[in-house]
DNA sequence: CAAGATTGAGGTTTCAATCTTT
DNA sequence: AAAGATTGAAACCTCAATCTTG
C-alpha cells in the first residue's frame, strides 16, 4: 500500500496554537502545586484560598458581589460558594447584603482574614519569584499581559 | 493617625511574580474550559481525555509507562491510573506489561483510539486556534517556551 | 422572565496506605 | 529499602434544578 503512511502521527505540523494550550495545563498545574504545598504547610491555606483573599483585598472596600468575586477566580457561582465555606467558618471572609437589592450578597474581607493574607501573600510572592527566577524579568511581564488577553479579561478586570 | 495607612493594602508594589501566577491560573481554567465544552460536545471527550491520547501517539511505540504519562500530565501516579480507567473500558486505550520488569505498566493508544484522535485533535487544535487568535503567532512561540522553563520540563520531555 | 445565590448529585484528583516486584 | 501501581476516603468543582428577589 504505497502512500499510505500507516503509522503516521495523528498531529499535523503547525500545532503551534494546540501546543501552547497544553504547556498552558502543564504549567499550569506545576505552579499551583508548588504553591499549594508551600503555603497550605505554612498557613493552612491553599493556594486557591489565597486568591479569595487576595481578590478581595484588591476590591473597593475589600469587598466583591459573589458573582464578581466568580468571574475574577474563573469559577462558576456554585463553586464560588462551595469556596468561600471554609473560609467564612475560619472568620477570614465574612457576608453582607446589599439594602437596594435583596438578590446580591457580598464576600467581605475581615480583619482576621486581612492580617493571614499579609503574611500569606509574602509567603506567595517568595514562591512565585522562586518559580519564575530562570525567566528574564522584562518578559513576565509580556507574558502577563498575553495571559490576560487569552483569558478574554476586559479592563474592568485587575 | 497619621502614618497609620490604616486602609493600605497588604500586596508589595513588585508582585509581578504573584500576577503572573494569578494570570496562569485564570488563563488556564479559561482555556480549558473551552476546550472540555466544545471537546465534550462533539467527542465524547474532555480535554483531559484528550491530552492522554495525544501523549501516547506523540509516544514512541504509541505507548508510556504509567509513572512516564503521569509526568507529562502534572499528574500523580493515582490520578494517572484513574483518569485512564473510563479510556480502557472504552477501548480507547489498552494495558501491557513489561516482560523485564513486571512491576511497570504501559498505557497504549489502541486503533480506535488513534482513530478517535484523528478527529478530536483537528477539533482541538480549531478551538486553540480560536482561542489564540487575537495573539500575533510569533510571540506564541515565545510565550511556549517561557511555559515549558516554568513548568520545569527537561529536554527529554516534549 | 432574568439575575443572584444555593443545594443535590456526580465527576475528577489528591493523600495516605497498601501491595507487588526489584 | 525503593519503584511502580492501585485503592479508600476525602476535597474540590461542575451541572442542573431550585429558591428568592427584581
Amino acid at each position: 500500500m504505497p502512500g499510505h503512511r500507516a503509522a503516521a502521527r495523528v498531529e499535523r505540523a503547525d500545532d503551534r496554537n494546540l501546543e501552547f494550550c497544553l504547556r498552558l495545563t502543564r504549567a499550569h498545574l506545576a505552579v499551583t502545586r508548588q504553591l499549594d504545598n508551600v503555603m497550605s504547610g505554612l498557613h493552612g491555606l491553599g493556594f486557591a484560598d489565597f486568591m479569595i483573599l487576595h481578590y478581595l483585598d484588591r476590591a473597593p472596600g475589600r469587598r466583591l458581589r459573589r458573582v464578581d468575586l466568580a468571574e475574577r477566580l474563573g469559577l462558576t457561582a456554585s463553586g464560588t460558594t462551595r469556596s468561600l465555606i471554609p473560609l467564612e467558618k475560619l472568620g477570614l471572609v465574612a457576608r453582607e447584603s446589599d439594602p437596594r437589592d435583596a438578590r446580591v450578597g457580598f464576600a467581605v474581607l475581615t480583619d482576621a482574614g486581612r492580617q493571614l493574607l499579609a503574611h500569606a501573600a509574602a509567603t506567595a510572592s517568595q514562591v512565585a519569584a522562586e518559580i519564575t527566577a530562570a525567566v528574564p524579568a522584562t518578559r513576565l511581564d509580556d507574558v502577563s499581559k498575553f495571559l490576560r488577553q487569552i483569558a478574554g479579561m476586559n479592563s474592568s478586570n485587575s
